[in-house]
DNA sequence: AGCACGCCGACT
DNA sequence: GTCGGCGTGCTC
């Protein structure tokens, strides 16, 4: 008798048992397809693991699958294994992580062979002359078609920033034509030019991080640090192109905001061939037909976010990490994996080269390069010779703020602006002020949901909390009190960016926070009024860290450099350090020197001091050390099971009874020990109180086997039921 | 997680 | 009288 073993999409952490369907032809499927199959009253897509002799489950409760939907599994042996590896690892249910590992499509059903498509093609025997030089845009929209023969989607031609009011007037005018194209006759075309544009000459520097990327052949993790401006870019683009001459795809992950069109256009312009992105505003039939191509071998560039580390390659040929210090690749709720680590295993897997790059290495990876796992190289010039920008800490101790903002920072606000500069203020702080404070006793306006003050904003007025998105207007009166006299404190980007108005009437000053760039096409709007040069004001929030360049800013300033000093995270000074060189690095790409102004309470503080005297890699040697002596990550390994419930106490007493389970029925190994449980940082939280317990040891192998014990009595404890829990495995944060 | 069943409170 | 609140149980 043959059983099918399959995972499915559901919240338990096992395989169900199947008999073959009734209606087919009963050869073997492989293991890796698709099984359409009832549970329960549903019916679900699963993926075949397993072919079994026998069932554990009594006979009578095994159904027929209803459907094999697979001729071949639509995910290569290899990332099947990467993804149960992963689901083993992170201790996550198996079929839920395959499920994630697959495109939406796939997960519902849908057939993994590629649909026709409809491609834009420039009409044979053209130039780019039969556009008048004045209409750039639709020159520039030629140009780009000319240089891609195998055709272009409409999505390809919206993320390079070309609209209809482009393309229209082309296709009017007949030059440019739409043509089905089914897959086949788009495979690998034999093209001899790979470059659409000429490389850029390498420094010493970059030429020698290309050398370490293939010192050897196969798998050859390098962690590639670059100061910002350093041309880690340039490195990456080179690294593929020589991939590309092999005959092979290379796959880039960029965190969630990295993937700009900015960076997009970068890739499509350099190279002749085709470069797929993955992101989240397309429609699930885009996504599948771009994994599709991925997995042909069409796609010879992908670039994507974190779900794209299981786009499967025809050849694969690289595989690049940029910003590897970015949380972002570790996904925060659910399969909670990090990408960056499984691109290590799926690197090793497929035995090609790895580039983690980044200015700013997490700790973890720069232990990885000094224990010799990686290989670590340094760029350290900047492209050009711009000089790197000149830090500044200036001690506010005493000093008299308007609104957050010193005399000394207005001043020198001026001065740029004076000079036709432009000027960026970062804090790390939406909305108009932090709390908002009764004058008359003192109350201050919490969520009634969670343990934490609500944030006045003023456009539109209302007060909200930043941790659960509760919404309420601004009260009239006290709610202790009944006084009417209420005091914003402190200050957020919003209020900032009400001050620097009044003190700079005649300049643009224009707030970057996730309150202002809602609107589809804000972002855009805002760099076209940034990038043209005029002297101007940017205040935001980490957004201005991350993924753009504003080569006019001369003048940088932290506001607040206190804030995560003090953090109870022990990863907190880590986050700052990188936070803050990622601001940094905006300011003087071009000729002009950049400065950076840090306002803080602390201007002696050590670690302060190290970071912007002595740099990064200092900072972040003394950091590993002083990990290293607590006994912190990444010199132990650490496990954060977090659990929630509707009622203060139920979670804790819930986690209890797994300590008392680990200490007395010898759940636990030797190397193992726990701390907790106790209540998080912020109990409270939507309405439900939490807790958590950590796990660590020096033993990753002896924690995983504690921790594969452990979830099936969680599973199956009484309480699991009014309690919500998850474990976090290398959790990015301990809250 | 879904989805059903089942048993108690305020509505047409 | 029912609609629907969420506690409990089950999924090969």
């Amino acid at each position: 008798m043959t059983i099918f073993r399959i995972a499915l999409p559901t919240p338990l952490r096992r395989l169900f048992d199947y008999l073959p369907p009734t209606a087919e032809a009963q050869k073997a499927p492989a293991i890796g397809v698709r099984v359409r199959v009832s549970f329960g009253r549903r019916e679900l897509t699963g993926v075949l693991i397993e072919l079994a002799d026998t069932s554990d489950v009594p006979q009578a409760k095994l159904k027929p699958a209803l459907e094999v939907l697979d001729q071949t599994p639509p995910l290569p042996p290899h990332l099947l294994e990467l993804a149960c590896w992963a689901a083993d690892y992170y201790q996550h249910p198996i079929g839920d992580a395959l499920h994630q590992a697959l495109p939406v499509l796939l997960r519902k059903g849908e057939s993994d062979q590629p649909s026709l498509q409809q491609r834009w093609h420039a009409v044979p025997d053209i130039t780019v002359d039969a556009i008048a030089p004045r209409a750039k845009k639709q020159r520039a929209l030629l140009e780009l078609l000319l240089q891609h023969p195998e055709g272009l989607d409409n999505a390809a031609l919206r993320s390079a920033g070309y609209s209809s009011a482009q393309q229209k007037p082309l296709s009017d005018k007949g030059l440019i034509e739409q043509r089905e194209v089914s897959p086949d006759n788009t495979t690998t075309p034999a093209k001899t030019a790979l470059l659409c544009q000429p490389v850029l000459p390498l420094n010493d520097e970059q030429q020698q991080a290309l050398d370490t990327i293939f010192a050897r052949e196969g798998f050859n993790p390098v962690l590639l640090q670059g100061i910002t401006g350093s041309g880690k870019t340039e490195v990456y683009l080179q690294a593929i192109e020589r991939i590309l001459h092999a005959g092979a795809q290379a796959l880039v992950l960029v965190p969630e905001i990295g993937l700009t069109p900015q960076t997009v256009s970068r890739f499509r312009s350099r190279f002749a061939v085709e470069v797929e992105v993955l992101h989240s505003n397309m429609t699930d039939r885009q996504r599948l037909d771009a994994w599709l191509r991925a997995r042909s071998g069409q796609a010879r560039v992908i670039i994507g976010t974190r779900s794209a580390l299981f786009t499967p390659l025809q050849t694969p040929g690289i595989i690049i990490v940029d910003e590897e210090h970015d949380i972002s690749f570790k996904q925060q709720d659910g399969f909670r994996y990090s990408a960056r680590d499984l691109a290590v295993m799926r690197a090793r897997a497929e035995n090609v080269p790895l580039v983690l790059g980044t200015a700013t290495p997490s700790l973890e990876s720069l232990h990885n390069a000094q224990s010799g796992r990686y290989r670590h190289v340094r760029l350290n010039q900047r492209a050009g010779n711009a000089s790197p920008p000149r830090f500044e800490l200036y001690d506010i101790r005493q000093q008299p703020l308007n609104s957050g903002l010193s005399e000394e920072v207005i001043r020198r606000i001026g001065i740029e602006l004076q000079q036709g500069n432009q000027v960026l203020l970062f804090l790390n702080r939406r909305g108009f002020s932090p709390a908002l404070m009764c004058h008359q006793c003192g109350t201050v306006i919490e969520c009634d949901r969670c343990d934490a003050r609500m944030t006045l904003h003023r456009t539109p007025p209302h007060l909200h909390c930043h941790h659960c998105d509760h919404q309420r207007p601004i009260p009239h009166r006290c709610p202790s009190c009944h006084s009417s006299d209420f005091k914003p404190q402190g200050a957020g980007t919003e209020r900032t960016e009400g001050v620097l108005q009044q003190l700079f009437p005649d300049t643009d000053v224009i707030r970057v926070d996730r309150d202002s760039t809602q609107r589809r096409n804000a972002m855009q709007d805002i760099m076209d009024r940034v990038h043209d040069g005029r002297p101007c004001i940017l205040v935001g929030t980490q957004m201005l860290a991350k993924g753009h360049h504003f080569p006019a800013v001369t003048l940088v300033v932290i506001l607040d450099a206190d804030a995560g000093l003090f953090s109870a995270d022990f990863r907190g000074m880590e986050r700052t350090a990188q936070l803050i060189l990622q601001v940094a690095g905006r300011a003087g790409r071009a000729e002009r020197p950049g400065q950076v102004l840090m306002q803080t309470h602390h201007a002696d503080h050590p670690t302060l001091t190290q970071l912007v005297s002595q740099g990064y890699e200092a900072f972040a040697m003394a950091e590993l050390a002083m990990r290293r002596d607590s006994g912190l990550p990444p010199f132990i390994y650490h496990a954060l099971l977090r659990a929630e419930a509707n009622y203060r106490g139920r979670a804790e007493a819930f986690l209890s009874t797994l300590c008392s389970a680990l200490a007395s029925d010898g759940l636990s190994l030797p190397g193992v020990s726990w701390l907790g449980p106790f209540p998080a940082a912020m109990e409270k939280r939507a309405g439900f109180f939490r807790a958590q317990l950590l796990l660590q040891s020096h033993d990753r192998r002896a924690l995983q086997q504690v921790l594969s014990s452990i979830t099936p009595i969680l599973e199956q404890s009484p309480l699991a039921r009014q309690v919500r829990w998850s474990l976090d495995v290398d959790p990015a944060d301990s809250h």
